[in-house]
RNA sequence: GCCGGCAUAGCCAAGUGGUAAGGCAACGGAUUGCAAAUCCGUCACCCCCAGUUCGAGUCUGGGUGCCGGCUCCA
C-alpha cells in the first residue's frame, strides 16, 4: 500500500517514504491545557489518530508523541506578557499546577471517548526544561541566538530558509502592522527563545537567570528531539501552527542540530461552525459534553470528522451532526445485520473473490481511497456501496464473511464501529421471545407485543418485520 | 497592508479535462396492529463574469463571499 501524504512545506501530495524502512516517527502538536478543548481543538487530534491508523493499516511500525503544553505562553510578544495558564488559574483561584491536572485529565478522558488510540507518549513540557535550555544554550553558541539581559531571542536571518515553510517573508513580516515592537530584538521578526519574569508563578532557575520560562516555540523542538531524535518523519498540528510555531520550530531545531529536522508536515483546517469562525466569545466553541447534551456521542462526532476532509474546512452544524449519527448507525447495523445472518469476520482473501465481487471492489475503493492522502470520504463511501449492494440481495451470502472482515479493516481505521452487546440473551432465548410476541400479535394483544419488542430493545436486539417474516440481529 | 485556502442539491461532502460518489433530510410508494424499524423509487448542470479547449465543477484572468496566518489558539 503506497501512501501519497500532502506536504506542507512542499505544497504538493508526495509518495510517502519513512526515513528507516517499515517506520514511522511522528510528532503532534497536543493540547495546551489550560482550558478543557472543544471539539475544534478534536478535529486536529482525530486527524492524528486517523493518520496513524492509516500508517499501521499500510503495515509500517508507528511511534507516535503528541505533547502537553502545560506552560502557558504569553499572550503577546510584548515585553510586559500574561500567561494564559497563569490568568486561568487566577479565574479559578487554583494554582497553574492544579488547571493542568486537571484539564489533562479531562483531555484524556474526551480522547478516550473518541476512540483515539493512546500515543506512545504524552510529554510534557515542564518535565523537560533541561532539553530546552541546552537547545537555547546551543543556539546562543553557534550564533543563531542572542542574549539580551535575561531574554533570548532566535536571530531570524541567521536562518536563510525562514518563511519557507508558511510562505511569510521576513520583509512582509517586518512590513506587518500587527507585529508588536520589541526594542530588545535585532529584528521585529526575531523570536524569544526565553524570557524572564520575576512576577510569573511558573518560572525556573537557569544559566539564564532566576525568573525564566521557556518561549513558545522551543518545547517541541527540545521534545520531539528527545523522543523521535534529530531527524523524523511527519509532524503535524492545526492550520493556525503553520506560522510562527512550526516554522519557528525549524528553524530552531535545523539550526541546532546542523541538519533536517522533519520529512513530512500535515496540518488540518479549522473546524467552522454555521459557515463561520467557531469561537470562544461567540459561545460556539462546544464541548463533548455540550453534543451529549444533545444526545449525541462521541463517536458519532467522529464520524462526522471522517466525511470529511482534513485539508477542507468543515462546516459543523447540529442538523450535519444528525445526519453523521443517523449513517454511522445504518453502517453499524449493515455489520450488526451480516452477523445476525451467521457470517464469521474471515481473514481476508482477496485472491479466491475475484475482482467482479462487491467486496473486493469495496476494499479497493476503500484502501485507495485512504492512500490517496486520507480521502476518508471516498473511503466511507465504498463502505455504502457495499451496503447498497447487500441490501439489494447482491451480495452472495457466501460472502457475508469476508464483507465482515472489510468492516474489521474499517474499523481498524475509522474506529467509530460500536461494541456489540449481546445484552445476555441466548438465541434460542432471542427466537423464543419473538414466537411470544408473534402469538401475541396473531391475538391482537399489542400491549404485550410492543412489551416483547421493548425488552428486546432494551436488551439491543433490533427486530424488522419484513414481508418474510421477523428478522432481528444484535447491535 | 502582506501571505495562503475554500465556494458542489435543504444539510454534510467526494470528485483536479470527458459529461456530477456517498450519507442525512424531504417527498411518493410497499409492508405493518402501530412503528421513530425495514424495503422500493424520486431528488444538482457545480457562487458570478470573461477566457483557454473538440470538451471545464475540474485550467486561466477578474469579481463577490467565507476561512486561516501575519498575535496565545487545533
Amino acid at each position: 500500500m503506497e501512501l501519497h501524504l500532502y506536504n506542507t512545506l512542499t505544497r504538493q501530495k508526495e509518495l510517502f517514504r519513512p526515513i528507516r524502512d517499515g517506520e514511522v516517527r511522528m510528532y503532534h502538536c497536543g493540547p495546551t491545557v489550560y482550558q478543557r478543548p472543544h471539539i475544534g481543538n478534536y478535529r486536529a487530534f482525530l486527524f492524528a489518530d486517523l493518520l496513524r491508523r492509516v500508517l499501521e493499516l499500510a503495515d509500517l511500525k508507528v511511534t507516535q508523541i503528541m505533547n502537553l503544553t502545560d506552560v502557558g505562553h504569553l499572550v503577546d510578544d510584548a515585553e510586559e506578557g500574561d500567561d494564559k495558564l497563569e490568568a486561568q488559574a487566577r479565574k479559578d483561584k487554583l494554582d497553574p499546577w492544579q488547571i493542568v491536572e486537571k484539564v489533562s485529565a479531562q483531555f484524556f478522558e474526551d480522547m478516550n471517548a473518541l476512540g483515539v488510540q493512546p500515543a506512545h507518549a504524552y510529554p510534557r513540557a515542564t518535565d523537560h526544561i533541561e532539553e530546552m535550555v541546552e537547545m537555547v544554550e546551543k543556539l546562543i553558541e553557534m550564533k543563531h541566538a542572542y542574549r539580551v539581559g535575561d531574554n533570548v531571542y532566535f536571530d531570524v536571518h541567521s536562518f536563510p530558509s525562514y518563511g519557507r515553510l508558511s510562505g511569510n517573508r521576513i520583509e512582509d513580516l517586518e512590513a506587518g502592522a500587527r507585529l508588536e515592537v520589541n526594542d530588545e530584538k535585532k529584528h521585529p521578526a526575531d523570536f524569544a527563545l526565553w524570557k524572564s519574569d520575576e512576577h510569573h508563578l511558573m518560572k525556573w532557575d537557569t544559566v539564564f537567570g532566576p525568573h525564566g520560562f521557556p518561549g513558545w516555540h522551543i518545547e517541541c523542538s527540545a521534545m520531539a528531539r528527545k523522543f523521535l531524535g534529530d531527524h523524523f518523519d511527519i509532524h503535524t498540528g492545526g492550520e493556525d501552527n503553520v506560522f510562527p510555531h512550526h516554522e519557528c520550530e525549524i528553524a530552531q531545531s535545523e539550526s541546532a542540530l546542523n541538519g533536517p529536522f522533519v520529512n513530512l508536515w500535515m496540518h488540518t483546517k479549522f473546524l467552522q461552525v454555521d459557515g463561520g469562525k467557531m469561537g470562544k466569545s461567540l459561545g460556539n466553541a462546544y464541548t463533548l459534553d455540550d453534543l451529549a447534551e444533545r444526545g449525541f456521542s462521541a463517536l458519532d462526532y467522529r464520524f462526522l470528522m471522517m466525511r470529511g476532509s482534513y485539508r477542507n474546512s468543515l462546516n459543523f452544524t447540529w442538523e450535519a451532526l444528525k445526519g453523521a449519527a443517523e449513517a454511522r448507525r445504518n453502517l453499524n447495523d449493515f455489520r450488526s445485520r451480516l452477523l445476525g445472518e451467521g457470517g464469521e469476520p474471515e481473514e481476508m482473501n482477496l485472491e479466491s473473490l475475484g475482482a467482479e465481487s462487491a467486496v473486493a471492489k469495496a476494499r479497493v475503493a476503500f484502501r485507495k481511497a485512504l492512500a490517496d492522502d486520507l480521502n476518508t470520504s471516498e473511503s466511507l463511501a465504498a463502505l455504502f456501496v457495499l451496503r447498497n449492494a447487500y441490501v439489494h440481495g447482491e451480495l452472495d451470502a457466501a460472502e457475508y464473511p469476508v464483507a465482515l472482515a472489510l468492516l474489521a479493516e474499517a474499523d481498524s481505521v475509522f474506529g467509530f464501529f460500536d461494541s456489540i452487546e449481546s445484552g445476555g440473551l441466548s438465541d434460542q432465548e432471542i427466537d423464543q421471545l419473538i414466537q411470544e410476541r408473534g402469538e401475541a400479535r396473531a391475538a391482537k394483544d399489542f400491549a404485550r407485543a410492543d412489551a416483547i419488542r421493548d425488552e428486546l430493545t432494551a436488551a439491543k436486539i433490533t427486530l424488522e418485520d419484513t414481508p418474510d417474516g421477523v428478522k432481528w440481529f444484535r447491535g
